[in-house]
Parts: C-alpha cells; structure tokens; sequence
DNA sequence: GGCGCAATTAGAATCATTCTAATTTGCCGG
DNA sequence: CCGGCAAATTAGAATGATTCTAATTGCGCC
C-alpha cells in the first residue's frame, strides 16, 4: 500500500499511515467511522475527511476494495484487494471472507466476451445468518415459543 | 405481485398498483425516485413515502429484488425477484439483467452447509463499461489524443 | 527562517432513505 | 346516507453516510 501511494505523489503523512495500518490489521472490514476511531486513538485531531480522501486514494491505486451497502456505510478491506465473495450476516452486519478458488480474473475475461461489456470488477456476496445470531435466535425461540419453526427472513 | 399482496392483507390501491406496474413493465431497474415520477404522472399528489411504503411491502413478500448502491439510488427489479446477476455499467450507471444457468438455490444449500452461515440470499454484479460507454469512450479518444490507451478505470 | 504547496480541518451541503404526526380515504355496520 | 375506524397517504422533518468548501496547518526545500 505504502509503495503504491508514493509511486502516485502522495505523501505517506503519519495520519495516512495510521490508517492504512488500521486497514490492513483488521479483518473485520472496518467501515469509515470505525478506521476514524482507530486513528484518532493515536492523533485525536484527526478529522473524517482524512479518512475518506484516504480511502480515495487507496481505491485508486487499487489497493483496498469497498464493499457498498445502502442502509449502513460502507465496509473496506485492505487485505484482499481483488475481487472475491463476502458473507454477509444479516442481523448483526458482520462481513467475512469466504474462501472458494477460481474466482477471478478468467471468467472477468471470459464473460467480457460473452456480454460486450468491458468489466473491470465484481462483486458477490452472500447474505444470511452467521452462526452466532443463529444460536441467538435459537435461544429467544425456545425461551419465548418453543420448538417453533425457524422464521424465513 | 397483486396477489402476494392481497395475501398479505394489504389494499390494493390505486396508487399502489400503478406503482406495481412501473416495477413490473420496466427492464430498466427503476430507482425509487423513478417510480415516483411514474406514478405521480397518473396521480400527481403521490408522495414518495408511499413509493417507499410500496417497495418495502413488495420486499417482505419476496416480489422484487432490490439491488442496494451507497453512492446513489437502489435500484429494484421486479421481473426477476429472484437472485441473479447483473451487468453495471460505472459510466452511466444503467443496470442489465445477466443470463447464465444454474445459479440458484443449489449453490446456497451447498455453501450454507460448508460456511455455517444459514445463506438466503445472494448477490452478484460484474461491473464495468457498457457497449454504448466503451463506444463513447473511443469517441473522446480519438478526438483528443489519438491512439492513447484505454484508461484502466 | 521563510515560501509554497499539499494535507488537513471543521463545518456546511447533498442526497437517499426513514420517521413522524396529522390528514385523508375507503369501507363496514347500522 | 352516516358515523366511525383502521389503513393508507401526506408533507415535512430527521437521520446518517458521504462529499464539498474554504480556511488553516505543517512539512520539505531553498
């Protein structure tokens, strides 16, 4: 990330440097708030504005990847950069990685052809609950109305 | 759609249904201000909190799929309700239906069962430059710096 | 030390969406 | 027809993420 920035002209300010530190120890993919947060711990003038021109900057060189959602903000990843599949839990808007191969580059290609589009990018993600808010709804359910049916979202 | 509706108890009213109609006869993917000005053409007091109202409805009962963007407006598919690909365009924004076979509730069972995760729905969009765009694109190019490349975006 | 420019700042602006409280509508039994 | 009731609708306010703006800061280089 650092390399990449200096090769665009952009200074390596410590604050930037916080934040691209943020990133990239995280794998919990942090929203814009919650890498302010992690910044101001250090530099408590930091301002969101930061952040976001950061974020700018690392979507340019292409070195972090944004995963945007409408209702809540949006989520960032700065370990994987490419494009690759997200689980996404609906209750407690956790976002995790998900691990399959062959996931890339081939089929951009491959469907480029097939569409007419030239396609740069993509996106897939899978939305559900994570098991954690399974068990937690487990719980109400056999405290409030037991052996009732799982509800279907 | 009228139907799931009825079921679930709601009325079926004028405005309500004009607003089924927009969702239903557009391959456009209209975004919630587009049917506002849709309906509003037929029934000019209606105000967008009952185009949300709608949406919100036709969400619950499963009859239109809502594809969520952070920078601008959702867009909602009401032909296809089910989960399936889509081609975005980042130039001009227009969102397209993307044919391929088997991509279903298969490969949910089969990803719930190897993530934990109890997955419902899915989403993929490839993203990149339209025909139209790519031919625009080549236009400019050619006018102001012939034979340069193609900018990687 | 002083200049110039990029980085940073606080706060305002924007925009989609949701909320609220008040009003209207359509309907049902009388 | 008539109240009355619940659901639908309304305008406008509230929210929250993101972007913009104009002013300030601070760093590197002479």
């Amino acid at each position: 990330m650092r390399s990449s920035l200096s090769e665009m002209g952009v200074a390596l300010t410590r604050k930037r440097v916080k934040a691209l530190e943020a990133l990239a120890s995280s794998d919990h993919h942090p929203s814009a708030r919650e890498l302010h947060a992690e910044v101001r711990r250090i530099y408590p003038s930091t301002s969101l504005a930061t952040i976001y021109n950061t974020i700018e900057l690392l979507k340019e060189a292409g070195q972090i990847m944004e995963l945007e959602f409408s209702g809540s903000a949006n989520r960032y990843d700065g370990r994987r950069p490419d494009s690759h599949p997200h689980l996404i839990c609906l209750e407690c808007r956790s976002v995790e990685d998900m691990d399959v191969g062959g996931w890339s580059e081939v089929s951009l290609n491959h469907l480029s052809e097939a569409t007419g589009y030239k396609l740069v990018r993509q996106r897939a993600d899978y939305y559900g609950l994570c098991p954690t808010c399974q068990d937690e709804s487990e719980d109400q359910r056999s405290e409030a109305r037991p052996a009732a049916q799982q509800p279907s979202i």
